[in-house]
DNA sequence: CATGAATGAGCTTTCATTCAT
DNA sequence: GATGAATGAAAGCTCATTCAT
C-alpha cells in the first residue's frame, strides 16, 4: 500500500475515533465499534494504531495540528494588526472546541485518561507550555508589558470560563453563535484585566513556580493507599519481629492519616523515616514517597 | 454488629471509594481495587452498598449533605450580612472543592457517570438547580435587581474559573490559601459585574431558556408543613364537596406524617396521590411532591 | 472463517449446550462448562450467541426448525391420506422428542426459563399456538367434526402422556421403538375420543375460554382483609426492591385502617392509588378497590 | 429451646421454602430470602437445616407425609369401597398438587434438581416404586387382575396427563374443581382401561423390567462430554508415544458420535475397549462406561 | 495486507455457608 | 441460641490484543 492511501486510511480512522470518543467517552468506546464504523476489521485497527492509547495520542496531535495550521495562517497575514489576529484565533479556538467537545474536555482537565500513560502526558504537558506562551505573546501585545503577571491568571479563567459555558449550553442544547460566543469571551477578559491592572492585585499564580516545571522521568504512579497495601502484604510474610511489628504499624497510621482530610505532613514524612529503617521495603518506600510529594505537597 | 459499627465501616468504605475515583476515574476503579484497600472482601461492599453506581451516589449525598450542613449555620448566623454570608459559604465551597477536587470534577462536569443512571443524574440535576438559586439569590441581594439577567453568566463564569484554578493549582502542587482564593475569586466576580452592568450587555445564556427546561421559575425551596399549610388556605375557599372533604382529609393526615419523627412514605405518596386527583391544587401538590422527594428520599 | 466453518462452529455450540442444558438444566450449566467442553474459551462463545438466553432461543429455534422442515414434507406428500400423515407427523414429533429428551421438556413445560425473557417466552407460546392448530386440524380431519370441542382436552392428554411416558422410559433407560410407541399412543388417543363422544361429556378446557383468554371468571367476592393478605403473601415472593417495600407498608397501613372503626378514605384510597403503581398487584388492587367500594361507601 | 417450639419453627421454615421454591424455583431462590420472609436470620435456618438441599428434602418428606397420612384415614375408611377410596384419594393427591404445584413438578420430573444430590434422588425414587404399587394395587382391585400388566402403562398416562393439565389450566389462570376434575381423570381412565382390556394389546412398559430396577450406589454422575474432555486433558500430560496418539483419536471419535443424534453403539463401545488399554485412564474409562450405560441404551 | 476468530484477564454481582459475637 | 457480617467461589459478560489464515 502507497503512503497516501495509507495515510488517508489513517486520517479516517483517527477521524471516526475522535467522533466517537467524543461522544461516547474513551473508555466506553471499544476497538470493535471504531472498527465497524471504519468498515474495516478489528485487527486493521492494529496496521495504524499500535494499540488504543496510541490512537489516543494520535487524534491529540491530528487536532493540534490542525488548530496549529488555522493560527500560523492567522499569524502570518499581513492585514491583521494583533488584536485582531487574537480575536480570529480565539474564534478559531472555540469553533474548533465546539465541534470537537470531548478533545477539548481531554486537554483541559485531563480526566479521561489514566494518568499511566507517559507519552499522552507529557504531550499534553507540553501543549499546555506551548499555550501558556500564547496568551502571554497576546496579552502583552494587546494589553501591554504590565499585564504579564497576570497572563497565566487570565489564562485560566478564560479557559475556564470557556469550559464550563460550553458545558452548559451543550447540556441545555443551546446554539452558540461562534463569534458572538468570541466577542463575550473577550469582553469579560477586558473587564478582568482592567480590573486587575487598575487595583495592582498580587496574581493567584505565580508564573515563576509554573515555569519551573520539569518533566521528569516518568513511572506508572500508583495510588498511596494501594502502595501501603502492598507494603503491608509484602511485610507480613516476614518472620515475626518487633521491626516488623513497628513498620505494620508505621503503615497503619500513615493510612488513617492520608484518609483524613487534611493529612498531617509531619506524620506522613515521620513515617516515611521510620519506613525507610526496613531494608525491605526500601524501594516501596521511595516509592511511596514520591508518589505522595505530588499529592499532598511535601 | 451495631449501628455505629456499621456506619463507621460504610463511612470508611465511602471514604475509600471516593479517594479512588478521584485519583482514577470511576470506571477505571473497580470494586476489587475499592475492597482491597479497605482489607476486605468483593463482596463484603455489598453489604454496605447495592451496586458500584449506589456507591457513587451515596458518596455524592454524602458530600452533599457535608456541604449543606455547613452552609445552613452560615445562613442562620445573625451576625453575618449578606455580602459576608456569600463570601463565608464561598469559601466554605472552595475548601471543599480543594480538599475533595474530583468530587467537585464530577459535579461541575458530570464526565464521569454514564447517562444512564437515572438516580444519579436526576440528584446532580437538582443539585445543580439549588445552585442557580443561590446564585441569583446572593447576587441580587448584593449587586442589586438590575443583574438579575446576568446571574447565570456569572455563576458559570466563576464555576469555570473556580474549576480550572484547581486544576492547574493542583497540577502544578501550589499551596492553595482558602482565604486569599476566596477573595481572588469574588474580585474577579466583582470585575465582571462592573463589567456587564456598565455596558448592558446581552447575557450569554438566557435564563428564560434555562429555567423553561425545569417549568416553573425557581423558587426558594418552601418547608411542606407550610405549603400544606398554603394548600388548606386555598382548599378552604372552594364551596364544600365531597372532594374538597377528602383533600383536606388528606392534607391533614399527611400534616400528622410529616409531624413523626420517621414519617411512611406510604402514606406520604398515598396522599399526594389523592390531592393530585384535585384539579385547583395540582400546582401546589406537585411543588410539595418536589420538595418532599428531597427532604425524605422517595 | 468462512460461513460454513462458522456455521459448524455454532451448531457445535448448539448441540453441546443443548446436551448440556438438557442434562443439567438451564440454569446449572454455566458458560463456562460450554466453553470447557467445546474446547474453546468462554470469550468465544459470545462471539456466536450473543447470551446465554440468545443460546437457549436459539436452540429452540433450530429444534422448531428441524421439525418444521420435516412436517412440511409429510404435509406436502400427495401419496398419504390424512390418518397417515397424523401418524408421520406423530412419528417424527416422538423420534425428536426421545433423541432430544430435554428439549421437549422446555417446550412442554417451560421450566427451564424464567419468564423475564420477553422473546423465549413469546416464541415459545407462538409454538403452542401452532401445535394447537395443528391438533384440531388432524382430529377433526380424522374423527369428524364433532371431536372439535374436545381437541384441546385430546393434545393435552396425548401430549403429557408422551412427555411421562418418556420420563419414565428415560429413567429406567429403557430402549423405544418409535414405531411401536407412536401406535400406542394413537390408540389410546383412538379410545378416549370413542370414550368422549360416546358419553358426550364436558371438555375440561374450554376452547372459547382458552383462545379469548379474557376472564369472563366469576369470582367470589373476597373479604378486603384477605385479600390483602393475599397481596402480601404473592409480593413477598417478589425481589426485594423499594418498591416492593414500599407496597408492603401501603398494604400495612391500609390494613390497620381497615381494623378501625372509622376507616378514614383518604388513607384507603392513597393506598390503593399506591399499589395500582405496582405492576404485579394491578389486578389485585382492581379487585380489592371494587370490594372496598361496596364495603364502606366510597 | 423445646423440642415443641423447634417443630413449630421448623414448620414454619418448611412452609415458607415450600411455597418459595414452588413459586420461583429452587434454584432460583435464596437463603436470604428464606429467612427474610420467616423473618429470621440467614445463619437461624442452618440451625434447622443443614444445608438448602436437606432443606429441599425436607420439604419433600413433609409433603409425602402430609400425603401419607391423608391416605391412611381414607384407607382405613371401613364405609368406603375400593372404588370410593381410590376416588378419594385421587382427589387428595389432586388437590394436593393443585395446591403445591411445584412440588407436584418436582416429584414428576426431578427437573429442579441437580441429579448430584444422592438422598434426594434416592428419596424420590423409593416413593416413586410406592406410588406403582398403590396404583398396581388398586386398578387390580377395581378392574380385575387382567388389568395387571397395564398398571405401569396407565400410571404412567394418568399421572402424565395431570401434570400437563395442571399446566394448562395454571398457565390459563382457569379455576379447577378438584371433585370435577377427578372425575374427569376418572373417566379417562376408564376408556383407556376399557380399550387396552378389549385389544389385550402389549403394555408399552413392561412392569418386570421396571421393578428389577435397584438403587445402587449412586456416584456423582458426570456429563460424558466433560468426562471425554478431563480424559483428554489427563492423557496430553502423558509423554507422547503411539498408544496416546490412539488414544487421544480414539476420544475425538467417540466425542464425535456422542455429538450424533443417533450414537452407534458399536462405535462407542470400541473405543471403550480400545481405551481400557491405556492403562493410565482405565479407571475414567470405567466411569465413562457406566455413565454412557445409562445415557444411551447400551 | 487484511481479516476476524480466539483468547484470557478483568469486570460487576450473587449467594451458600461459616463463625465471632 | 441466634445473629448477620464476612467470605470466596462462581456466575454472565466485555474487550484490547494477537495471530493463523
Amino acid at each position: 500500500m502507497n503512503n497516501d492511501k495509507k495515510n488517508e486510511k489513517q486520517k479516517q480512522i483517527l477521524l471516526t475515533a475522535m467522533n466517537l470518543f467524543a461522544n461516547k467517552g474513551y473508555h466506553q468506546t471499544s476497538m470493535k465499534e471504531i472498527a465497524d464504523v471504519c468498515e474495516m476489521s478489528k485487527g486493521g485497527l492494529y496496521l495504524y494504531f499500535k494499540s488504543k492509547e496510541d490512537l489516543l495520542l494520535m487524534i491529540l496531535k491530528y487536532h493540534f495540528q490542525m488548530l496549529d495550521d488555522q493560527y500560523v495562517l492567522v499569524e502570518q497575514d499581513p492585514h491583521l494588526n494583533i488584536k485582531e489576529k487574537f480575536t480570529k484565533q480565539m474564534e478559531i479556538s472555540l469553533k474548533h472546541a465546539i465541534e470537537y467537545e470531548e478533545f477539548n474536555n481531554m486537554r483541559m482537565q485531563e480526566t479521561i485518561v489514566d494518568l499511566e500513560n507517559e507519552a499522552i502526558h507529557q504531550y499534553i504537558q507540553q501543549k499546555n507550555i506551548e499555550m501558556m506562551q500564547w496568551w502571554e505573546k497576546y496579552l502583552i501585545g494587546i494589553y501591554g508589558e504590565e499585564v504579564k503577571p497576570y497572563c497565566l491568571d487570565c489564562m485560566v479563567i478564560l479557559n475556564g470560563m470557556i469550559l464550563m459555558f460550553m458545558k452548559v449550553l451543550k447540556i441545555e442544547n443551546l446554539p452558540i453563535d461562534t463569534v458572538e460566543f468570541t466577542e463575550y469571551i473577550l469582553r469579560q477578559l477586558d473587564y478582568i484585566v482592567e480590573g486587575v491592572l487598575k487595583d495592582k492585585e498580587k496574581p493567584l499564580i505565580d508564573g515563576s513556580l509554573w515555569s519551573s516545571k520539569q518533566g521528569g522521568l516518568y513511572k506508572e504512579k500508583q495510588h498511596p493507599l494501594i502502595l501501603i497495601k502492598k507494603m503491608k502484604d509484602q511485610i507480613t510474610q516476614l518472620p515475626k519481629e518487633d521491626r516488623v511489628e513497628e513498620a505494620l504499624q508505621s503503615l497503619g497510621i500513615m493510612e488513617q492519616e492520608l484518609m483524613d482530610m487534611n493529612p498531617r505532613k509531619a506524620i506522613i514524612s515521620g513515617m516515611i523515616r521510620n519506613l525507610l529503617g526496613i531494608q525491605e521495603l526500601v524501594e516501596m518506600t521511595r516509592e511511596l514517597s514520591s508518589v505522595l510529594k505530588s499529592d499532598i505537597e511535601m
